[in-house]
DNA sequence: TATATTAGTAAGTGATTACTTACTATGACT
DNA sequence: AGTCATAGTAAGTAATCACTTACTAATATA
């Protein structure tokens, strides 16, 4: 009972994972979903539709996750919440998938994910500022900088480099 | 007297930054150098052959770029130039441009880049571990990884952002 | 049961792709 | 002057691209 549109969004996140928007074909997204090419256009309108809903179920996605631990009102348990769900994200191969695709193709396409990021930067911030940090709002941004760098650096390979990145993050702001 | 060899390289450089590798036809890339299009196969090869050299033309310049900071005997000196160096890189647009392409056309072609930063970080782990800082070899990884997430956020828009990651390594490691 | 809407397909479409072929122009060296 | 390698081009090539058309199958609703 599998739902065909959903088989589509998932080839395509596997092949856009992979390969990147431009690399792949709608042909290839089909055949790896096991429907006809014609029904991505049916259901998404054009390639570009389907990428942006991709991109939209993934940002939901992100944004329930870290609900998880940006609402803690203790600030050393939410910075640590944070690095902690950086290295467990990658970990779960297909939320890995998920989170550096959204990335890549972001960058790819051009879009602004800044936004995506407004309210847990805030939140660092206040946790930063609260356990005696100077420019907290800076060293936020440059947190979310390394868990960006993390990512982009084909990181899913080299589990060995994420948990050095965390641990470094943790000495920095935890001095733990 | 302009080479025409160098022609293709720097257009192929202007255009694969702008909308990535798969997305840029050799034709396009043979109207913006002013070439026919088949000069492109004679000095390179193929596609792939011109963006390797183009990438390992960019190495090189990156290497010889940070000989001038990662000698430094005094390691407080030798990490506010990798700092300053990071954001100073942002701001020529050509600096930049050459060092943007060169990560993102390495995620997209899967290149593994990490060789390249092998000295580097070697010498921001003996910087960091003789200011003090507990774990250096890890924060080495983090701050590298501040550093790529710099590039990757499509941050030549942005040069607030990278002005403001600059500032919160500077508070985390220097304390200034 | 009739009807309308949605889900699905096979077989196209013209445009664009990376790359080749067959040729000419240029300069260096004998 | 003649030869040869290199630099350069115009006009191809088959394959692939995103997308469309014209159709049938399934499902909901009246």
């Amino acid at each position: 009972m599998t739902n065909k549109r959903d088989d589509i969004i998932a080839a395509a996140l596997d092949l856009f994972s992979e390969k990147g928007y431009a690399a792949t074909s709608t042909a290839r997204i089909a055949q790896e979903a096991g429907v006809s090419e014609g029904l991505i256009f049916r259901h998404f309108k054009n390639k570009r539709g389907l990428v942006e809903e991709l991109l939209q179920q993934s940002n939901e996605r992100y944004q329930s996750e870290i609900q998880q631990f940006i609402t803690a009102e203790d600030p050393s348990e939410l910075l640590r919440a944070f690095i902690d769900y950086s290295v467990r994200t990658i970990q779960y191969v297909d939320s890995a998938k998920m989170w550096i695709t959204s990335l890549r193709l972001s960058q790819e396409l051009g879009i602004d994910h800044e936004l995506r990021y407004a309210v847990l930067l805030e939140r660092l911030a206040w946790a930063l500022g609260a356990i005696g940090h100077g420019k907290p709002t800076d060293v936020a941004r440059t947190l979310l900088s390394a868990q960006e760098g993390m990512l982009a650096s084909g990181a899913l390979g080299h589990m060995g480099i994420v948990e050095s990145i965390a641990a470094g993050m943790r000495e920095l702001v935890l001095n733990e």
